[in-house]
DNA sequence: TTGAAAGCGCTAACAC
DNA sequence: GTGTTAGCGCTTTCAA
């Protein structure tokens, strides 16, 4: 069970009669080590099973090559994609994730961050948990200058940036294409609206409706967690509506696809009796039958994107404090679910 | 831009006229400290912003509280959640995760097992990625007594646990299956065989054939890496068969998906011509028409039993050298796509 | 182009 | 119960 010793910069140096300096240099491709002597540190270190300790290092030059990720769950196509392409920069770059997840709790929320600190993160990405109301446990960070970016579920703050899609833009679209189909009672399936995401979006749907002359009636909003079983119930109260609706917008797929196999198994057509239409264009979307309309929500896009401004600030090449919020491209993508009308 | 100086436990010591010890061992809850000078402390540490630094007692200490994650990839359904699984347990016992992703490159996954152990993980957990040989990156691990587990694509070694399903098993229980339905050519999509888990799924596949009196036929066998073109092409494979088959085992649900999507354009009826059933059970069986028979691979389960074995391990609880593998059950869950009898 | 010395913040070992 | 001492492995001055 006794760990050999560990092999340090001192034994390579002592074995070569030079420095530990010297070593720790040339270990590091320094421009003044000559060259020839980079070549025997580099033999050395390889003889003798050198590994560097990233710690030691770190401790001293206080940067740790680490970036910590706060999410809801890490389990949805659209966060394991936004992951993957933190993940991809993060590597390429020599940064390494510690990933861990709030479980839509704030609290879990706020311990976390305190972990991410303590272990001296050098930026930290966060996506809000449904509940977390302000964001006294990221000003630490601030503080100490660690910079902290938020993406899809962000805090509406000056001193952080975010990287969103436009919410509101996109929630009009899809209102008003649904709108074009001859819908005239849409249910909006919100979430909490807490969070920009879900505000947004709701906002986005009121404004197409009064724009194009619908009126706004609020018992066609059903706000939940957007949940897979919240798809169930919701199908089950919207066939216990007065009058059926004839569209249905629902702030993500995930739900919704939960709420049309139900509407579907209660003998409602879609698109014909109800026209639908969902947000973030998961995978699911081009396999369920009707297919499904949605909001085409790039998750690997949004976690390159964020970590790649994360990093430029980090070395140096840009600052991220110049930018407050980081836009990207959305896009209505039509299928059969919500098309009444031959286009 | 400068740093405000860090508060140590030095300064909690100057303060209270004590020793940098006593506070260290104040804060980390030691029985002998007496409880009032242990309050007296916690106040003190509070007051002055103290934040523990991680990296320096990890220095000294030897243990980093970091467990390393190394995976072919992080956005499917099964890998997500078996990380969801892993990074639950993990922070609940007060350990990091941090991930990263080989992309199905054994090259990248070597650079990644260098990382991990250049960070001093206390233990890695791997998947391993379609091409990967040996594991002479991990042997370093065992040198320094870290424990790697492996789950889902292991090695098939002494002096590594591993958690998995029985995959020829359940490869035999889906063909049977089929066989059961009136199946009596039954293509296999299978993976690279160098991984365990579609090595013995084909295994399965075949004994069970073999059992029941139908012939092997390998043109019958497609193998690719199952991801959604593959299933596209495969499809394609299929119709141009010079006999049709009447039924498909897929090793992964994925690609069977969207072979079933490009079947059924070609008029092909699923279950009467095709009968055909994948594997993981993936959210997406619930959702395709007809419903996708499939092997129940519980994810979440295995990250949590893995991450749980390890983190028992290094807290000295149990030894994990004692096992070897770590079964977990599964079941063929039966569904529209392959009934081609009623039962 | 190289080295000596100091110290990052913490904890283990031993002493009292 | 508490303190002293030393040192984890590395990098950063500063000096040569």
């Amino acid at each position: 069970m006794s760990q050999p010793k560990e092999i340090t910069i001192y034994d390579i140096a002592r074995e070569l009669n030079i420095s530990a300096t010297t070593v720790s240099r040339g270990l590091k491709g320094h421009p003044t080590i000559n060259k020839n002597t980079r070549k025997k540190i580099a033999e050395k270190a390889k003889e003798l099973g050198y590994t560097p300790n990233t710690f030691a290092g770190s401790l001293r030059s206080k940067r740790t090559n680490t970036i910590g990720v706060i999410v809801p769950r890490l389990n949805s196509y659209f966060m394991s994609s936004a992951l993957a392409g933190m993940e991809h920069v993060a590597n390429k770059n020599g940064y390494n994730l510690i990933i861990s997840q709030s479980l839509e709790d704030s609290k879990k929320e706020i311990e976390n961050a305190h972990t991410m600190f303590n272990r001296r993160v050098d930026g930290l990405i966060v996506s809000l948990a449904f509940n977390t109301e302000n964001i006294a446990h990221l000003l630490p960070f601030s503080t100490r200058n660690i910079p902290v970016m938020f993406f899809d579920r962000v805090y509406n703050s000056e001193q952080f940036t975010g990287v969103v899609i436009d919410n509101f833009a996109a929630g009009y679209d899809v209102t008003r294409h649904l709108i074009k189909q001859g819908c005239k009672r849409i249910v909006h399936l919100a979430g909490n609206t807490l969070r920009n995401v879900y505000h947004d979006r709701l906002e986005g749907y009121s404004q197409a409706l009064k724009d194009h002359g619908v009126p706004f009636d609020p018992h066609l909003v059903i706000t939940s967690n957007l949940s897979e079983e919240a798809g169930v119930e919701t199908a089950q109260q919207i066939l216990q509506m007065p009058q059926l609706p004839d569209g249905i917008f629902s702030a993500n797929d995930n739900c919704l696809v939960y709420c049309m196999l139900e509407l579907k198994k209660a003998g409602i057509r879609i698109p014909e009796d109800i026209a639908v239409a969902g947000f973030n264009n998961d995978r699911v979307c081009q396999i369920i039958e009707p297919n499904l309309t949605s909001i085409d929500y790039p998750g690997y896009a949004i976690g390159e994107t964020t970590a790649t401004h994360l990093i430029n600030h980090l070395l140096g090449h840009t600052n991220i404090h110049n930018t407050n919020t980081i836009v990207l491209r959305t896009e209505l993508v039509v299928r059969a679910s919500s098309l009444k009308r031959k286009e």
